[in-house]
DNA sequence: CGCCACTTTAGAATTATTCTAAATCTTGAC
DNA sequence: GTCAAGATTTAGAATAATTCTAAAGTGGCG
C-alpha cells in the first residue's frame, strides 16, 4: 500500500467532498481520522466517544452528520452486521465482511472477483456482504 | 414449487421449532402466515399491524419474540438493507437481497452457486447479500 | 463589509428494540 | 386427573440508535 502525506490525505478529502458538495471541515476531517486510526469497525457511538478525546466539543448528531458526508461522498462505507448499530468502515476496497458470533469481531474479507448475476434491469449500486460465523480464533476455542 | 397441506405446514413448524426447543403456539403460526401471506419483506412492526388483524390482543413484544423464534429455528430470516428496521422473510433458499433506493421495494434475488472464498479458519454460518441501486421500473423512470 | 449557504451544537423527539413483572398456558411426574 | 416447573404472552416501561430542530457559528465571494 502507497503511503501518503497528510497533505494529500487532506487534499484527497477535500476533492471527494467537494464533489459531492461537500466542504472538509475540521469535525469531518476528525471523524475521518478516527477511521484510519483504528480500523475495528465502530460504531457510530464509538466513533463519537474516540473523536471527543481530541475534539471534546463535537456533538453527537455531528458525529452522525460527518458519517453521512464521508458515506455519501464516497470516503466510508456503512456496515451492518446485526440489529445491533451500524458501523463504518473506510477501506473503500471491494470487499465483505465477516462477524464472528463468538466475540463480535468484524473481519474485512476479499469478495469474488466476479460480479453478482443480477435479473435483467436492476442497476446496481453497492453490494452489501456479511458473512456471520466464528472466526478462526474463537472457532478453536470451541 | 409444491404445494403443501395446512396440516403439514404445521407438522413443518413444529418440527422446526422444536428441533430449537421450542414450541408452536397460536401467535408464532400467525406470524410465521403473516410472512407467507405477502411476502414483500416488512419490518417488525408491520408483521405486528398485520398479525393484529386476526389476532387483536398480539402484542409487540410477542411479535419480535415470534419472529426471534422462527429465524432461530430456521422458519425465517433477519434482513438488513438500511439503516432502518430490520425486515423479515420466509425465503429460505439460499439467496440475496436487492433494495430499490428509489422505491424501497425489497426483491429476492438469486446468489452465485460458488461460495464465498473465506481465509483458512473461518467457519461461515450465514450469509446475508444486500445489493443497493434500482429495479427495472425505477430505473426506466428516471 | 455583509449576505448566503453550509455546518455545528445541544437537546428534544422519534423510532426500533429489549426488558420486566405478572398472568397464562403446557407438559410431564405422580 | 392434579400440580409444579418451565415456557410463553402481555402491557407498558426502559433503553438504544438515530434524526430533527432551532439557534449560533463559519467561510467564501460579490
Amino acid at each position: 500500500m502507497k503511503p501518503r502525506s497528510h497533505q494529500q490525505d487532506e487534499h484527497h478529502l477535500t476533492e471527494q467532498l467537494g464533489a459531492t458538495g461537500l466542504r472538509l471541515t475540521p469535525q469531518r476531517q476528525q471523524v475521518y481520522d478516527v477511521l484510519l486510526h483504528k480500523r475495528d469497525h465502530p460504531t457510530a457511538e464509538e466513533v463519537f466517544i474516540r473523536a471527543k478525546k481530541s475534539m471534546p466539543e463535537i456533538s453527537h448528531a455531528t458525529v452522525y452528520n460527518c458519517l453521512d458526508a464521508l458515506v455519501k461522498s464516497g470516503l466510508a462505507r456503512q456496515v451492518t452486521v446485526d440489529r445491533g448499530a451500524t458501523r463504518f468502515c473506510p477501506n473503500m476496497v471491494e470487499h465483505g465482511h465477516f462477524y464472528c458470533d463468538a466475540c463480535g469481531t468484524v473481519f474485512d474479507v476479499d469478495l469474488p472477483p466476479q460480479a453478482m448475476p443480477l435479473p435483467k434491469g436492476f442497476e446496481a449500486k453497492h453490494f452489501d456482504v456479511a458473512i456471520h460465523g466464528k472466526c478462526p480464533d474463537c472457532a478453536k476455542k470451541k
